[in-house]
DNA sequence: GCGGTTAGGACAAACGCTTGTTCATCCATA
DNA sequence: TATGGATGAACAAGCGTTTGTCCTAACCGC
């Protein structure tokens, strides 16, 4: 069927530990050139390609790593995506995509996966809420993890500057003159939300502005969240209504626009609407999102780093991912007020 | 570390064989009843999973398939990857998911996933006008793989029913009293594309209404395919004008929305515009996108099914998937001319 | 009591690879 | 002419499974 070692080596008369060690560079080898030379052309020839699973049992590593995220639908995780598997890439690493739906309480897909020794480890971005308690069955295993945008005692992690970003939105909306300016966060119990009601709180410190508790809600990641954000913002039981919003995500974002659409409130007329995440689907709401745009790539990028170093025996560390800095990208749904 | 056989066998005080005998249920095996309940509770309590690659290197086979879609981040993928998913439990398989984006001319991941033996086949739902090159690489292997949506005399395809998915949407706009309907179709070269304007064409037919060629358009399937179809309908070369619009896709039919909304044409007041494929995304549209629904959760199942017989030995069939019919969703985006 | 079944397992090989160890030359030096 | 190191490779074990074959009792009929 498909080459393997043997057959390189009986054509080019050696024996077969000789092509393994010249095919993988190993540097306790001592060969005649001429010899390293043949056997490589004839590799190349026979066009040889190592078997995988030969491999992974003798190595007892599959060199495969578990990708898991809440949805891949969402363009944020695919700028993830992206860095993890470019990184993996550089590293010779399969990477396997999961959505975290499928680790639902009583599946058992993760262990598996691990058990059977399909990857080595996992990178998981975790839905807050959901998935806790599958969640718990991999710590328990004392599995090879790195999570994403969250933090634990016992786990490597690797964040964005989530303050940072909120900052940045926040600061350009008092840049504009907005100074009623509310929040739509996200999941309370969320590390990722907690962060950004920070950044948020911090840059209307530092312009002076004093924050409303009313003002500053927690809502979610969703569309139907950020809905919900508006309908409360400016229902009837509220006093006083923002010229601005910081929205925690730019699908909770396209929500609040929609739901501001349905009140007939005019973005960026009446509402100014900023949301934190840069990603293509922004250039194609009505009107176009100002977002800000975070290193997902890179977050992508380090958490295969980390996941790396612990498979290479390393100790855990955690790392904030903050170069390049957020960035604010400015399109329709944002003005001055009252403009 | 993990538990193997031989931990097992060990522990019930039988050989190794017997040990993945009867965890395999083999029928050829002879063996006392109290020793089969042995062996079967000591390997569920020592938790024993069986090794991956062991097996895979015994057996010569991966029992895992690589899906390719283009582009994850669209939903209309999401649903058909969810049928692909389950489908693949059921057969204790296990998916591993790739951009086509990755097989790029010189790229070679395909290649050396099959090669190396870390998947068995693929299913590939090809982007139609780019990665014809890598793709040919795949098909010169004669390598497993089924296609998806496409047609090729050498290959299992799986497809839906485009034809009626495009015929059910015009005539939604028909029996709304439409006349003067135009089509943003998909691109040229492909076969759903080439499907879908077959059944606009008949729906129209049907209905006893000329088609005029400068309204049977074909674009593609991107937010910008959709805006050109409208610039190009609604420009100022256009002598007359459409009343409604079949978009060949719902990504297409948002830039669509927007282009309309630029030239200040109202969506559905002056135009109605109609969507294949539903996703979530219709519903957060502005307005909602009428949409009608195509199977494409048990169009992944088929393709599963197709590629899973090929595996087996069996021969490659082609199979519509027209079970569960198209489903028109009525939504904001379509009303009666002039209402 | 003897040959022949049959039940209940054990044995062993092979899948493709990596890696520590051994082995045969050959050349230079004493 | 021995001795001793380089040099250039071969040898062999073992990773965890599956599966065709073989072995050893017990049991049957006569």
């Amino acid at each position: 069927m498909t080459t393997t070692l043997s057959d390189v080596a009986k054509r080019a008369g050696v024996s077969v530990s000789v092509v393994s060690r010249v095919l993988n560079d190993d540097p306790a080898l001592r060969i005649r050139p001429t010899t390293r030379d043949r056997v490589r052309r004839i590799a190349k020839q026979l066009d040889y390609t190592p078997n995988f699973a030969g491999r992974a049992l003798r190595m007892s590593q599959s060199g495969a790593i578990g990708l898991i995220v809440p949805d891949m639908t969402n363009a944020i995780f695919d700028e993830l995506t992206r860095g993890v598997e470019a990184a993996a890439d550089e590293l010779n690493v399969i990477v396997l995509l999961g959505r975290s739906e499928r680790l639902q309480p009583g599946s058992d897909v993760l262990r598996r996966l691990i058990g059977e020794g399909r990857v080595d480890g996992f990178i998981i971005q975790r839905r807050d809420v959901v998935g806790a308690q599958a969640f718990e069955e991999i710590l328990e295993r004392n599995s090879p993890v790195v999570l994403i945008n969250s933090r634990s005692s016992r786990r490597s992690c690797a964040v964005l500057d989530d303050t940072g970003g909120a900052r940045t939105a926040t600061r350009h909306l008092i840049d504009l003159g907005h100074r009623d300016i509310a929040l739509i966060g996200g999941d309370q119990n969320s590390y990722t939300g907690k962060q950004r009601e920070r950044g948020f709180v911090q840059a209307l410190a530092d312009a002076g502005i004093r924050r409303r508790t009313a003002w500053t809600l927690r809502c979610g990641y969703f569309p139907e969240d950020g809905r919900r954000g508006i309908l409360q913002l400016f229902g009837p039981a509220a006093t006083r209504r923002p010229s601005g919003v910081v929205v925690a995500n730019i699908n909770a974002a396209i929500g609040a626009v929609r739901a501001a659409g349905e009140l007939g409130i005019n973005v960026p007329g009446q509402l100014s609407v900023v949301a934190v995440h840069e990603t293509w689907v922004a250039s194609y709401t009505r009107p176009p999102m100002t977002t800000v745009k975070m290193p997902l790539f890179e977050l992508g990028r380090e958490s295969v780093r980390l996941l790396h170093e612990r498979l290479s025996g390393g100790t855990a560390y955690d790392s904030m991912v903050a170069e390049p800095p957020p960035e604010l990208i400015v399109r329709g749904s944002t003005a001055a007020p009252g403009a």
